[in-house]
DNA sequence: GCCAACGTTGGC
DNA sequence: GCCAACGTTGGC
């Protein structure tokens, strides 16, 4: 059992957008760096906690907690010219990237913003907060998990 | 919109 | 394998 990062521009793609999917289940598409591909691909299982967090707007936060409801599977976008992040080099017979299913398991009442998460000495470690993080797919500690959901009431 | 910090690409 | 050029991310 890990607990995750995953960061979603919400121009994009909200917490909201997945409230709103039927059973509150979507897939998480999209991903086109090795590192974060490796963390899904190898490391996430099934039963894996993560918070959902809102990147490139007007206040970043951690915005709520989804739960990974499959393994990894190949990424269909990738096959496809229409898609923003079609990959030619992506082979439907040995695909480049990967996503998951993710089920959101309830949204914050409050927040937790960047801000707030880079006033905290027991977060310092966080790559969140670290300079020139640039990955979406971050682990988390079990000690950071807790810290944070502390930090939401 | 700016820019620092990466990651990727491609010539050599 | 090196590295300059380029593209992207993401906070501010």
């Amino acid at each position: 059992m890990n607990y995750w990062l995953m960061k979603s521009e919400p121009d994009a793609y909200s917490i909201d957008h997945l409230a709103v999917q039927k059973k509150q289940i979507d897939h998480w598409d999209g991903i086109r760096n090795y590192q974060a591909r490796n963390f899904i691909r190898d490391d996430m299982m099934m039963g894996d906690l993560a918070f959902f967090y809102h990147s490139s707007c007007e206040i970043p936060a951690i915005v709520g907690i989804i739960e990974i409801v499959s393994s990894a599977y190949p990424d269909y976008t990738a096959f496809d010219p229409a898609e923003k992040y079609y990959d030619p080099k992506s082979d439907i017979n040995n695909p480049r990237w990967f996503m998951v299913d993710v089920f959101l398991k309830r949204k914050f009442r409050h927040h937790v913003s960047l801000k707030a998460i880079r006033t905290e000495t027991e977060l310092q470690d966080m790559r969140l907060v670290q300079k020139g993080n640039r990955l979406s797919i971050l682990p988390i500690t079990k000690r950071e998990w807790n810290h944070i959901l502390m930090m939401e009431n």
